[in-house]
DNA sequence: AAATCATTCAACGTAATTATTGAATGTATC
DNA sequence: GATACATTCAATAATTACGTTGAATGATTT
């Protein structure tokens, strides 16, 4: 364990930040820095654990540089502190998804055939934007939505959603999107949504990748 | 731990990947594996492992599915089983490199400042191939080049540059390269025949990013 | 069929990880 | 300064990871 010689300190080092990442509970901590920096309380709430448990696990992503905080009043904000740890985040995900079949049959049991689901690239809704033909529903809670949102699009929390169907109209096309390709809460909006017959799609990723890509981004109310 | 919702499962696949890569011996497999298939034996041996430990790592990895086996006669061979498990260990990597003021520390220290051994790029080396200017060497072992190298690569195992440093003309820049950006034996190539007073560089990364950028590659003898 | 050899398995001890609890720390507010 | 509150620390227990050893498996060769 003695750091000898420098490959193996090399690998040490490469070792720490995918360990850090090998945990469910951290990596749900990333999606949602991936949003922007929160507190440890409101992480906590997100995820329904114990402050002291997501603060531990914020420190183990600390100790091995992914994450960054910075003290504001009482509370702790954190970070990803790098583009590059949300890249090394895609890239993990996309090995999950390409070799394990496990993954692609829990997306396939819940989320009602997925190829029903096809979703829209961010090209092509940036498009559409343009041409005012798509109605953009964000689904995450409003919090987020508040710190930022594609431009134009309405919030929708998902909780709220099946009280606020009537209000689509059938013509439009609806493009719903939450935090990441793999956040649920997009497939069961769009779900909902064909239920009653509306035209309703997923972008293919979230806000993340649509800021990543450079892409103009609404805040505030 | 029992799947309850998709949401967690997801997050216990990609946490599956990410831990399968956060040990240093494991990650130094993926990186020999990145050269080509090798056997249980030829990893142990290489790494100067136990063959046991070597195959517990090997199922570790083949569980998490960035790694698969193929019976080849009384030998299995391992390979990674997808480029993207390459792309993944390039993200961490990276995030490493950026975050961590240890790496850099480690990298300096270890490797007699970096900075005089600028690296060459793929790019620039193609450029400079095709006008022949470069005398280009492989200092992996025998084993390794036969299995691919570079065009016209020649074959200087770091055991014996020393005994070969007076081969080499002088008006002729030297580029040198092995396994991948963190291999150590091209910063000692370079370190060697700069010694000598020779003008010599490292390729910035190593034959799998060669070959992953699709430029050509020769093998057998 | 016996021998050989690469790989895997089983069992063991040690170490690391994780979640949980309650106390301690440090900052802002009254 | 006393209080409230977010965060961290410390201690515990349960689980999992890691490396080592020697035996078992499975395919090839003699």
């Amino acid at each position: 364990m003695s750091i000898t010689n420098p490959k193996q300190a090399l690998y040490e080092q490469f070792a720490m930040v995918a360990k850090a990442m090998g945990n469910a509970q951290r990596l749900e901590v990333i999606e949602h820095l991936a949003q922007g920096s929160r507190s440890v309380e409101a992480l906590a709430a997100k995820m329904k654990l114990p402050t002291a448990n997501v603060s531990q696990h914020l420190q183990a992503m600390r100790r091995a540089g992914i994450v960054t905080s910075e003290r504001d009043g009482r509370f702790i904000n954190y970070r990803v502190s790098d583009e590059s740890v949300l890249a090394a985040f895609a890239a993990v995900r996309l090995v999950a998804e390409r070799q394990s079949a496990e993954v692609a049959r829990v997306v396939h049991e819940w989320f009602h055939r997925r190829d029903e689901m096809e979703p829209i690239s961010r090209v092509e809704l940036a498009k559409r934007m343009k041409k005012g033909l798509v109605t953009i529903i964000d689904v995450r809670p409003p919090d987020e939505f508040q710190l930022g949102h594609l431009p134009g699009a309405i919030n929708v929390p998902i909780s709220e959603i099946k009280s606020r169907l009537s209000l689509f109209a059938a013509g439009r096309d609806i493009i719903a999107y939450c935090r990441g390709p793999w956040c649920v809460m997009s497939f069961e909006a769009v779900a909902q949504l064909r239920s009653k017959g509306l035209s309703a799609r997923r972008l293919e990723d979230g806000l993340p990748e649509w800021k990543a890509a450079g892409l103009p981004v609404e805040s505030g109310l």
